[in-house]
DNA sequence: CTGAAAGCGCTTACAG
DNA sequence: CTGAAAGCGCTTACAG
């Protein structure tokens, strides 16, 4: 298995008459080359096809250069962060950076083993959505000089470029709507409550409930996983209270699905017998029957503005660190009651 | 920006008072180090924490000792290859590959671009799902030296390792079944016709129905893309044709949800007034109302089986090729009927 | 069983 | 503006 090297600079220099370092330079152009040797240069590499081994590049340097980026994903079945790696993706290779991908399953041990191995492949930048116990862990990475950003949610030890979205509101605009439709008993099913996320989410439900004028019952406020079986099974839990609520507002994707799979396997209707509203909206949340009122969050967008920000900290390492806080946005669908349309979130 | 290199094999070698030679042949055990120096060097590795760097391993080694893999994938809004991403990385990483991942939505010129990309990344693996007018470009990596393994389909103008489905046998049980369920007007959204895959499950689409006596009619077999924009369209112009179908069948999960979204939005009734059966089952199938009956293939299993033939590839470069192919299972569920459980498809 | 040395493909001071 | 040379962190013949 000889795998090819293909055509290395040593051969572009020779075939162009001059020197590597000369090629190196009209390749990274940050040195002024003499726009004859230049121009010659370039058509020799133009002719054999050449480019640069990326490899070799990043061996060789230590700053920013080595144009790869390790990616963190809690989840990769979540959806909502399917469109953030398609997010980071689009706008990664158009910086000509490339992606290392970890997903670690919602599993501290394996968002370690993923660090450290994208450590040894001498990732330049990480982008990261900091599982409840890498506080520490991720710190140190910052510490050792590596251009770090967080999706979702940020650090509890330290300030960082995060890009999130307005969790709290998120979730107050979506129990205010279920309250102006109608209901009152409603219970949330949260998530992991290590997350920063879920803490957000919890707030903005109960900031709404009292708001209202509702008292807060935490028999109807379940969290464990933020997963697809919790949402199974916490729905069931809910719905076999002696005093079920009318509306389950769930925290995430996962949990909704969750959440639908019990709802449909009892046979009960939506939105008569039981109403549904979920954190975070899927391309295909109209397949669903009926289609779901959900709280969008742009993870490709979010993906977008990653880059951006990662790419500012590497070109500029002392930058200030920023949080860019997105705004959700409420799509009312029948999945609650009979309004239809779409209501931008406000702060 | 600077990024520590981490304790370097010198260092070890330093502090154990051997040569880096040796370091390295008891990192790689491919030579015999004598049992005391080898303990030796292993305390000081682990003292000093050292962990080789891999960039300068790939730059070193011309044979499968790189350690990357490259990871075409054709579509990541397609929860299939989720579960064949999940199921690459887990093995991957289990045997200390690491995955570049290059998503090219369903485009050629992006696949080029990240084939590209990957080779400069030195990845001495491929792992493909060829879009239609590839294979030259993909028959080029094997010449090349590369291992390169194709999931999904294979190429048309070489033999290779291929792990894929019984796409045939898989659209020929869902089609009997929705014969045997009362259907005889079967409306087939089959995806691009460019690709192998589609045209396999066309045939099972088209002997299940001969078997049956029903006459194929060209009318009711739509295909452009295989994606979600399609089935929504299609599924329209199947509902407005002057004898519509009464069943349809979607060649793969983006279809349908797509086809989901225009029944639900006319407010058909599955399965009575129009019964849907998918081809890829998903985990959230049964979120769905009324829940999905649907041909499933297990992605994650594709992805364990091709990491082991990429692995066995890599050590032994002339064994001849394999193509593996994986049966399907229909989960009968009830959007096509009143039958219910599952049963194997059968060759 | 082990070491000295070359080299993978680049980049970057250092001279000129 | 350009070249000669060192070196990034490893592995691998070649000797011994």
């Amino acid at each position: 298995m000889a795998i090819p090297k293909g055509v290395s600079l040593k051969e572009v220099a020779d075939k162009a008459g001059v020197s590597t370092a000369t090629v190196s330079r009209v390749i990274n152009s940050k040195t002024v080359v003499k726009g004859e040797t230049e121009l010659r240069v370039q058509k020799v590499i133009k002719q054999l096809g050449y480019r640069p081994n990326r490899v070799a590049q990043r061996l060789r340097t230590t700053n920013g250069a080595s144009k790869l980026i390790g990616l963190l994903i809690p989840d990769i079945q979540n959806p909502f962060y399917v469109d953030v790696i398609r997010g980071i993706e689009q706008y990664a290779y158009a910086r000509n950076f490339a992606i290392v991908i970890g997903n670690f399953s919602q599993n501290e041990e394996r968002q370690k083993f993923y660090i450290d191995i994208l450590k040894s492949e001498s990732v330049d930048a990480f982008i990261v959505a900091p599982f409840p116990g890498m506080n520490d862990y991720v710190k140190e990475l910052v510490e050792e000089g590596y251009a770090v950003v967080c999706i979702d949610r940020g650090l509890s030890n330290m300030d960082l470029d995060v890009v999130k979205v307005d969790n709290y509101q998120g979730a107050f605009d979506a129990v205010e709507h279920l309250v102006k439709v109608g209901h009152r008993r409603i219970g949330f099913i949260s998530g992991n409550m290590q997350i920063p996320t879920t803490l957000e989410r919890v707030s903005g439900y109960e900031a709404a409930l009292t708001k209202n004028g509702i008292a807060i019952d935490r028999e109807i406020i379940v969290g464990r996983n933020s997963d697809h079986t919790s949402g199974v099974e916490l729905t069931a839990q809910l719905l076999d209270l002696p005093h079920p609520p009318t509306a389950i507002f769930t925290s995430n994707n996962l949990l909704t699905l969750g959440a639908l799979e019990t709802i449909h396997s009892r046979g009960l209707k939506i939105p008569e017998e039981i109403a549904i509203l979920g954190f975070d909206d899927m391309y295909w949340s109209t397949s669903l029957n009926p289609p779901l009122t959900a709280v969008r969050q742009s993870g490709f967008e979010i993906g977008r503005i990653t880059i951006d920000l990662l790419y500012q900290r590497i070109m500029e390492p002392a930058r200030p660190y920023v949080s860019i806080v997105l705004k959700t946005e409420l799509m009312v669908r029948t999945s609650c009651g009979h309004k239809s349309g779409k209501m931008k979130s406000t702060i």
